[in-house]
RNA sequence: GGGCGCUUAGCUCAGUUGGUUAGAGCUCUUGGCUUACAUCCAAGCGGUCGGGGGUUCGAGUCCCUCAGCGCCCA
C-alpha cells in the first residue's frame, strides 16, 4: 500500500554535507530487500492489482545491455503503478530451456543426452570434463542444465538488482522445473482433450544439423545462390517433351507431378495428361495450380515431396502421392523403384540410377544427378545461376529439408478469426506494432508444430502402447491424469504397466520429444500466476495488465501466448503489450554476439551509476531503436546529482521548523509555479497511463532544470528569511511542495537518488509514497498566470547583459528600466522584490509603454596597475 | 512483391487533435567559484524540418509522389 507523504519532524531531518551517488545502489538495494518494498500482497481484488508478464531472460546467454534497456522501461511503469496504489505483481522468470543451454552443458560437463537411458539418481559429473562424452539419461541431463543455469541466473539477478528493478523476487519462476512442467503438461492435456492439440505424420521442416523440427515462426528466408536446371520430361503419349526448370534436380526421384498456372496458355493443353520423369521413368500427371508462377523459369515446375513449402501446399491441395526420400539425417534413404509408393516404368534403370544417389546429402546428390542427367541428354543447356530465397532455421546454417515424421501440433489455423479479433482488442504501445501480429496471423499457413527433438525442455506427458507385434499404437496415446502431473514419460510408467514393459511388445513407449520452447514460454502468465496450483492467486493477477517485450518476438512469444490464453480461457492474456526497440551500437548497428559489438552492462552501472544508465534507457521511446550512448548516461548522472543538491538546498531552508503547508503559499509567483507544476503532474500521469514513460521523464526533467535555474534563484533570498514571515513561508511552502512532487515524479526513473533524498526529510520510502496529484497542489488562494514566466524573461535579459559585458552574475544592476504592457508590468510588479534579489537590481523602474528593457550595470572596478 | 517505421541543428532526439519568430540535451565558443551544486552557473554559434507537388487564411504536422535508411512478411 502507498502512503501520502509524511514529512519527518524537523529534528529528524538531515542532509549530508557533500551529497553523493557513490554507494547508493548497494545501500538502498539492501534496504529495499529488508523492507520488502516490492512485495506482492496478493490479497487485493483484481482491479487493485497491476500484473506484469515479465519476459523471462535466457540466463545462459550472454549478459547484454539490451537486458538493461527493456527491463528499465518495464520497471518505470511498475513503479508508477505501485505509487498509484496498485498491488504490483512483478515477477522475474528464467527461460533456459532450448539449444543454447544444451550446448553449454554438453561442453561444460562432457556429457551427451541419450533419452533411451534410465535415470541414474546417483550420477555426478566428473570434476574434469572427459574427452569422450558420457551418455546420460534425459532427467540426468536436465538436472545438469538446471545446475548450470542456476549459476547463470545469479549473475542476471545481480545485474537486475544493481539496476534497481522493483521485481518481487519471491515470485521467481522458471520455464523448466516442476511448476512449469506441471502447468505446461496440464495445458497440453486440456488442449488434447478438447481436440485442439493433435499428433500427425506430416511434412515437417527439419534442420538436419540440429536434428529437430522447426516451426513456421522459427523460419527465415535467406537469399542464396542457386541455379535453374532445365530438365526435359517425355510426354507419356510420346508426342514430345516438356521442359521444366528446377533448382533442386536431385529431387527428381521424389517427383510426383508437374504444375503450371491454370491460366497459362502454353501449358493448358497438357493439364490432365502425364509425362515420364527422365532417369527414373516415373509417370506423373501435369496439374494446374494458382501458386505456379508463369514468370518463374519455364513457367512449369516439378512437384516433389518435398522440396519446399510450396510443394507441401500442392501435395496437400492436389492430393498427390508421397515420395519422401530425404531422411532425418539429411541423406537420401534406401528405396526400391518399381515397388509400393515408388512406381517406375523402367525399375531396373531407376534402381541403378538411384544407387548413385542413396546415402548422399542434397549437395552430393545434386552433383550425381546432374551428371546422370547430362549423360542421358535430359539436361538441356547449362545450369543458369540465380539468387533465390531459401528457408533456414533462424539458428541454422544449412537449408531446411522437409521430412515426414510424427509430431504434435496445436491447431492454430482454425483459430484465425478468433485470433484476429483478439489482436484487434490488444492495446499495443506503440499502436502500430499491432500490424506485426495481425499480418502474422493472416499469413498463418499451417498449424503450430510443438514437438522438438531436444532434451532440455518439458516432455510430452504421453506414452504409446505397443501391440503384440511390436507395432507402436500412436493413435491410442496413454495419458496420465492431471493429478499425476508433472510426469516424465521416459522414467515414469503409465497406469496398468510396469517398468519392465518399456519398449516391449504388449508394453509401452514414451513420446521421445519435448515441447517447443515457445510452447512452454507461451504459458508464462499461467506459470508465474500459479494457474490451478493457487486459484486465488491466479484470479487476482490474470488476465494480466502488461506484456513488455521486444518486437522481434511478436510472432513467437506474443503470438503463442495469445493462442494459449484464447484456447484455455477464451480471453487475451493481457490488456496491453508494451514493445521495446532494439539496442544499437554507436554506429547504429544492431547489437549481436556474432558481430562482437555486445556491451556488458555492469561496468556501465559502475562507471555512471544505476540511475544514470536507467536515465539513458528510459529516454528511449517505446518501440524505438536506441543507440547505446554513454553521453546520455552522463547527462543522467548529472541529473541525479542535481536532484541530490537541489534537495539539500530546499530541505536546508526548512531546517529547524515545521514545513509550511500548501495554504501558506500566497505570493503570486509561488502560486504561478504551483500552477505549472499541476500541469506537469497531469502530463506525466497521462503519459504513464499511456505507457509513455519517456515522455513523462522528458517533461519532468525539463521542468526540474527550469525550477533549479530560475525559480530557486528567484526565491532564494526570500527562502532564507524569517520562518514566521508570510513571504518566507510562502516560498518555503512552494519549495517543499514542488520538491516533494518532483522527487516522486522522478522516482520511477532514478529510484536510488530519489529514495536517498526522500529519506532525508520524509518518512518511509518514496517508492511506496503516493503518486502526486493535482489536488494536493491546490492552495487556498487562486494564482496569477504569467507572473513567473514574465519575471523569468526579464531575469534572462539581465543575465544576458551581464554575460555580454563579461561581468560576474553578482554584478549589481544599478538601474533596471522595464517598459511593457500594463498586464506585463503588473505581473513583474507582483514579483518585483524576487526579481531584484535574484538579479542584484538596486533600482527597478516599471513603466507602461512601448516594450523595452534597459539594464545599467555598476561600473567595473578597474584594478590599479601594480 | 506486400506491409510498417524512420528522415528536424555537427551528434542524439522532442515537437499529442495543423496555429505566433521550429525546441532540448550533447558538442563547440565565450564568460563567471553567485554560501544547494565548478559533479556547477550564464550566454552565444548552429536548422530552406529528405526532394517535389497538393489541400488550407496558415503545413515539421494532413494528402499524393519520389529518394535513402531500417525492419517485418512473402
Amino acid at each position: 500500500m502507498t502512503s501520502h507523504p509524511a514529512p519527518l519532524p524537523h529534528d529528524q531531518r538531515t542532509t549530508p554535507d557533500k551529497p553523493s551517488l557513490d554507494g547508493l545502489e548497494a545501500k538502498l538495494a539492501e534496504l529495499w530487500a529488508s523492507e520488502q518494498l516490492y512485495r506482492f500482497e496478493g490479497t487485493r481484488p483484481r482491479e487493485e492489482v497491476f500484473s506484469i508478464d515479465t519476459p523471462p531472460p535466457t540466463a545462459s546467454g550472454s549478459l547484454h545491455i539490451g537486458h538493461v534497456f527493456s527491463y528499465t522501461h518495464t520497471d518505470t511503469i511498475a513503479r508508477y503503478h505501485r505509487m498509484q496504489g496498485k498491488d504490483v505483481f512483478y515477477p522475474m522468470g528464467w527461460d533456459d530451456n532450448g539449444l543454447p543451454t544444451e550446448r553449454r552443458v554438453e561442453n561444460y560437463y562432457g556429457v551427451r543426452c541419450d533419452p533411451s537411458l534410465p535415470y541414474d539418481p546417483t550420477f555426478e559429473p566428473p570434476e574434469q570434463a572427459p574427452k569422450d562424452r558420457i551418455a546420460i539419461s534425459r532427467p540426468n541431463f536436465v538436472e545438469l542444465c538446471i545446475k548450470l543455469t542456476t549459476e547463470d541466473e545469479k549473475i542476471f539477478k545481480h545485474l537486475f538488482t544493481a539496476l534497481g528493478l522493483s521485481v518481487d523476487w519471491s515470485l521467481e519462476y522458471a520455464t523448466v522445473g516442476e511448476t512449469a512442467q506441471r502447468v505446461s503438461q496440464r495445458a497440453f492435456l486440456r488442449g488434447l482433450s478438447r481436440g485442439e492439440i493433435y499428433s500427425h505424420v506430416a511434412p515437417t521442416l527439419w534442420d538436419v544439423d540440429f536434428r529437430t523440427a522447426v516451426s513456421q515462426a522459427e523460419l527465415e528466408d535467406r537469399e542464396r545462390p542457386g541455379a535453374y536446371h532445365r530438365i526435359a520430361f517425355a510426354k507419356a503419349d510420346e508426342s514430345g517433351v516438356v521442359e521444366i526448370d528446377t533448382t533442386r534436380p536431385e529431387l527428381l526421384c521424389s517427383c510426383v507431378a508437374l504444375v503450371a498456372h491454370p491460366d497459362d496458355e502454353r501449358y493448358q493443353p497438357l493439364f490432365g495428361t502425364s509425362v515420364i520423369t527422365p532417369i527414373f521413368g516415373v509417370e506423373v500427371p501435369v496439374v494446374a495450380h494458382e501458386l505456379a508462377d508463369p514468370e518463374k523459369g519455364s513457367g512449369i515446375a516439378m512437384i516433389c515431396t518435398f522440396g519446399d513449402t510450396t510443394d507441401v501446399v500442392w501435395w496437400r491441395e492436389l492430393d498427390l502421392p508421397t515420395r519422401t526420400l530425404i531422411a532425418r539425417d539429411g541423406r537420401f534413404e534406401a528405396v526400391t523403384f518399381g515397388e509400393g509408393d515408388f512406381p517406375s516404368t523402367t525399375p531396373e534403370a531407376a534402381n541403378e540410377a538411384y544407387a548413385q544417389i542413396v546415402g548422399k546429402n542434397s549437395k552430393q546428390a545434386q552433383a550425381a544427378m546432374v551428371e546422370m542427367l547430362t549423360a542421358s541428354g535430359a539436361l538441356r543447356g547449362e545450369p543458369r545461376p540465380i539468387t533465390h530465397p531459401v528457408k533456414f532455421y533462424e539458428k541454422g546454417d544449412r537449408p531446411l529439408e522437409i521430412v515426414t515424421s510424427r509430431q504434435w501440433f496445436v491447431a492454430t489455423t482454425p483459430l484465425r478469426d478468433q485470433l484476429l479479433k483478439a489482436a484487434a482488442t490488444l492495446r499495443f504501445h506503440p499502436a502500430y506494432m499491432s500490424h506485426r501480429l495481425v499480418s502474422w496471423i493472416e499469413g498463418l499457413n499451417g498449424d503450430w508444430n510443438i514437438s522438438r527433438q531436444r532434451f532440455f525442455g518439458i516432455p510430452f506427458p504421453v506414452w504409446y502402447p505397443i501391440d503384440g507385434d511390436g507395432v507402436v499404437q500412436y493413435d491410442q496415446p496413454l495419458i496420465p491424469s492431471e493429478s499425476e502431473l508433472p510426469i516424465d514419460p521416459s522414467t515414469d510408467v503409465p497406469k496398468g504397466y510396469d517398468a519392465s514393459q518399456r519398449g516391449q511388445a504388449n508394453g509401452f513407449q514414451a513420446d521421445p520429444d519435448v515441447l517447443d520452447t515457445w510452447a512452454t514460454s507461451s504459458l508464462t502468465p499461467q506459470i508465474a500466476g500459479q494457474w490451478e496450483d493457487d486459484a486465488d492467486r491466479f484470479a487476482r493477477v490474470f488476465p494480466m495488465n502488461m506484456r513488455p517485450q521486444g518486437h522481434d518476438i511478436i510472432r513467437t512469444w506474443l503470438f503463442s501466448t495469445v493462442v494459449r490464453s484464447e484456447l484455455e480461457f477464451g480471453t487475451l492474456p493481457w490488456s496491453d503489450a508494451a514493445i521495446s526497440g532494439w539496442i544499437l551500437d554507436p554506429d547504429r548497428k544492431k547489437m549481436s554476439k556474432s558481430k562482437g559489438n555486445v556491451v556488458t552492462p555492469l561496468p556501465l552501472i559502475e562507471t555512471h551509476s544505476a540511475d544514470a544508465v536507467r536515465y539513458w534507457a528510459a529516454s528511449g521511446r517505446p518501440g524505438t531503436d536506441t543507440a547505446i550512448d554513454e553521453s546520455q548516461m552522463k547527462v543522467g548522472r548529472r541529473l541525479a546529482i542535481k536532484i541530490l543538491n537541489a534537495s539539500k538546498f530546499v530541505i536546508g531552508r526548512l531546517e529547524g521548523h515545521a514545513i509550511p503547508d500548501i495554504d501558506a503559499v500566497t505570493a503570486p509567483i509561488d502560486l504561478d509555479l504551483l500552477g505549472q507544476l499541476r500541469e506537469l503532474v497531469t502530463e506525466a500521469t497521462d503519459a504513464f497511463e499511456a505507457f509513455d514513460y519517456a515522455r513523462a521523464l522528458e517533461r519532468t526533467e525539463s521542468f526540474f532544470w527550469m525550477f533549479c535555474d530560475d525559480y530557486l534563484e528567484l526565491v532564494k533570498a526570500r527562502a532564507y528569511g524569517d520562518p514566521d514571515d508570510g513571504a518566507t513561508r510562502s516560498a518555503r511552502g512552494a519549495l517543499a511542495a514542488t520538491l516533494s512532487t518532483l522527487q516522486r515524479l522522478f522516482a520511477p526513473f532514478l529510484p536510488f537518488a530519489t529514495d536517498e533524498v526522500w529519506r532525508w526529510w520524509q518518512s518511509g520510502s518514496v517508492h511506496t509514497s503516493s503518486w502526486p496529484t493535482v489536488g494536493e497542489l491546490s492552495p487556498s488562494t487562486e494564482g496569477i498566470d504569467g507572473v513567473y514566466d514574465s519575471v523569468r524573461e526579464v531575469l534572462a535579459v539581465v543575465r544576458r547583459e551581464k554575460t555580454a559585458a563579461k561581468r560576474s552574475m553578482r554584478t549589481v544592476v544599478t538601474e533596471l528600466v522595464i517598459v511593457d504592457t500594463e498586464q506585463r508590468i503588473g505581473e513583474i510588479q507582483a514579483a518585483a522584490s524576487d526579481l531584484c534579489d535574484a538579479g542584484g537590481v538596486s533600482t527597478l523602474v516599471l513603466e507602461v509603454g512601448e516594450p523595452s528593457i534597459s539594464v545599467t550595470l555598476e561600473p567595473e572596478v578597474v584594478e590599479p596597475p601594480a
